[in-house]
Parts: C-alpha cells; structure tokens; sequence
DNA sequence: GCTATAAGTGTTAATTATACACTTCCAAAG
DNA sequence: CTTTGGAAGTGTATAATTAACACTTATAGC
C-alpha cells in the first residue's frame, strides 16, 4: 500500500492484561508461566498482539478469554508502554488493560493449561520486562476508579455481605475501614439491595447478603449523583 | 528479521498532541491546519509518527517541539485510541498526550507557519478523525490531574497573581470559585512564595505576584504532604 | 444451656467546606 | 488637589462531612 504514510515505521502492537481477583479477603493478580521465548518460564501477565481487524479493547477482550474463558467482563485501559528495548526480541509497544472478574467463575481447566496462578498483590513475583511496573499502575488506577465508580463489585460475587465488600475496599485502598463508617456510608449512596437471604459460611450468626443495583444506580447517576468512596 | 513474533501484524503508531494555554482568564488549546491528504485543510491537533528508535514521549516532545519550539514542556499519556477506521488512509494506533505551556512562551513563526490557531475550549471546531473526543478526554485528564498535582502552574508565567491562579482553576474545572475560601485554601497548602512585587496590569491598586515553591513543595510531598484542590 | 465468634448498630467530636460583605489602595479623570 | 472607579485584599459563622469509638445480638457447636 502506497499512501502518505508510507514511509513511516511500523511497529508491533500489544496488550498485557493485569486481571484482578477477590479471595475471601485478598486482592490477587492470575500470573502465567510463559511457554515461548523470549523469558520462557518466567511469570508474565497474558497478553496478546493487536490485528488488523480488531481494536484494542476486542484485543483484550479476545486475550482475557484465552485464558480464564470469561466475556463481559470489565476492562479498563491505563497505559502504552513503549521504550525501545522493552521486549529484547523485538521493539513493541504494549497497551496495558486491567480486568476485574469474579475470582469463582474463571475456567479451571484453562487456568491449568496455561500453568497460571494467582498471587496475592503484596507478593508478586518478578515478571518478564516491565510487567511489574505495569502491575503497580494498574493498582494505582483501580483504586482511583473504585472510589469514583461502582466498580469494585464486578470482584464480587452477585450476592455478597456488607463484610466481604468491606475487606474488597480495605484490599484495594490498602487500607484499614472503620465497619460502622463504612457501612453508613454504603448506605448513604443508597445503590445496593438488601436481601433476607444469609451468608452462614463467615459466622454463626449469619450475615445478610446483598446486590448491587445497577438500576437504581444508572437513575440516580443520570439525576445527578456522585458515587464515592 | 524473522523470530518468534514474525507472524503478527504491524501498525503505524501515531502520538497526538493536546496543547493547552492559559490566556487571560481563558483556557485555550492550539490546533493547526492540517496541510497533507487525507483532511487536508481541516483542523487537527499536532501528531506524528512514532520512530524506530525512540519512547512514546520522546516522539511526543519532538512533535511537540516541532510547532512550539519548546523544549521541557509538561507532557502526561493519557488514551491510547484504536478504532480500525479511525484514520481512513491507513489503519492507525494513536496515542493521545496533553501539554500544557505558558502560552507567552512560544515560537510564534513557527505557529504562523503551521497556520495554527488557539481556541478556547468551549469553542473548539469540528476536527479530523476522532480528535474531538481526544480533546475532551485531555479536559477530563487534565481536570483530575490538576486537581491532585501541582501542575497548574506550568500554564503561567513564572510569577503570578492570586486572581489569575483562580481563573486558572475556574478556567480548568469550569466552575466559579469564591475568592476568599480559594486563597485560603490556596495558603493553607503553603507552597507559594508571595513576592513584594506587584502587577500593575490588571488594576491600579495592584495585586501581588507569587511563584510556585517547588521545593518546598518537593520537600513536604516527601513527609506526606497530598496536594488537593 | 454455655460459649465463642462475627454481625449489627448510633452518637459525639473534629475537621473541612461553604457562604457571605466591607475596606483598602491607587491611577486616572476632572 | 480631590474625587472616583475598580480590582485587591481580608475573617467569621454555619453547614456538611468525616472520624472516633463500644456494646449487644444471634446462633452453631460443644
């Protein structure tokens, strides 16, 4: 193809996905031992090249499915890394994306496959190239994004306790939350519903579960309301 | 070069550039008009092509030096944009930058010689491919990071007044904002050096010029201190 | 029926944000 | 010399939000 571009470089184009997970009351990240040089064996984030057909959210999208078999699921891109001796094979460029599944219903199999493992985030290993430093932003942007948007239940289960979606935030803001506070404030945005239904695994008293409701949430968000934590 | 990733397809990557000003009490950005096929003659933000041997920021300070002349501008990453069509010549990866510079400071042959032209925000005109929502994405960035950084200050000049510092704010997050609360507010930070200079401009009392004490600055954010407007 | 354990619940104090109006200074006009 | 116009500069009171804090309740398991 002859244009006004034409003799411009081109360059290899990928995307790295750091894929969050919740854990009883742990943040993680799912790590795979890459199978190909260069770095074979050592722990990378997934990640994939971008084609000609496709843009770069179906690109994440396309990869986050290889590897945990999950659609829909959220994925926000946060930065284009790009030094030149990044990957020592060959200059690429990566976009990175995070994604936050519901840790419970990724594929097993998959996992297994891929020889992928999850890490709690106060201890991940060394990674190939500069996918540590990629780690450290995605956690810096997720939770920015979890204190401005109702993110942090897509890490939930559909049905889950005022408990768990404390330890949620206290794991990503790294950080201790008073329990009265924190549930008068949840309470004060008024988006959740609370069901009759009780979660017996945490204790024997029981603990009421709840959904987020993301009706309600739209409506008052087009009236003008401000989620944050 | 044949290796493991010879079989993925390439792209052209491009930076674009969102270069704001401050002028008076309005916030500004410069477009140019675009002189090459395909658009030729419509207004575009400045870009280019990003070249073998150089980082993303890199290609967008040498773009950027290009227009303005300047050199050590304040350039943050922010999106990185990727619909297959979104440049109709050839399939196209950009990645978006914001700049902010003292708008006294540039090189204003070269400008005349890019016809290019400064626009307020509010008035922005139609512009190629898909740089409007560039544009409104860099205000967005730029009203966060303003908000939490003390980058406000690379858009005036190295002294300044109070009022003017408070246009800058009104001017970036399109809000009034009451005088006396903003220079309290303003004080309390205690990272201004308040100069016995006066400018003379703007009224015939005069109002006192200030500098931004980076230092000081640099020094409390290292025992903790949060910027915060 | 006793016990151990997490769930659930309100109030007060401290801090931060907001609202608001008058005086001062001085160049320019007369 | 006096007056005037216009922006600069300044403080307090109220409202809103955030932070600190401890006891009771429910129930499964022994």
């Amino acid at each position: 193809m002859l244009n006004n571009y034409s003799k411009e470089d081109k360059v290899l184009l990928a995307v790295d996905c750091i894929i969050f997970g919740f854990d009883k009351d742990k943040l993680k990240i799912l790590l795979i031992k890459r199978d190909f040089e260069p770095e074979k064996g050592k722990w990378s984030l997934i990640g994939g090249f971008l084609k000609k057909e496709e843009n770069l959210d179906d690109a994440a999208n396309r990869v986050l499915n290889h590897l945990t078999g999950l659609d829909e699921v959220y994925l926000e891109q946060f930065f284009t890394y790009s030094e030149v001796d990044r990957d020592p094979e060959e200059r690429t460029i990566s976009v990175a994306y995070y994604a936050l599944i519901n840790i419970e219903d990724h594929d097993q199999e998959l996992i297994e496959h891929y020889s992928a493992k999850w890490f709690t985030i106060d201890k991940i290993p060394n990674l190939i190239f500069d996918h540590n430093e990629m780690v450290d932003q995605a956690i810096k942007r997720l939770q920015y994004r979890a204190s401005t948007k109702p993110i942090g239940f897509e890490l939930l289960p559909e049905k889950f306790t005022m408990r768990q979606l404390q330890k949620l935030y206290e794991s990503i803001l790294d950080t201790d939350l008073d329990k009265r506070n924190f549930i008068s404030k949840i309470n004060a945005l008024d988006i959740l519903i609370k069901l009759d239904e009780k979660d017996m695994e945490s204790s024997r008293k029981g603990s009421y579960l709840h959904m987020f409701d993301k009706e309600k949430y739209d409506k008052k968000t087009h009236e003008g309301f401000i989620f944050k934590i």
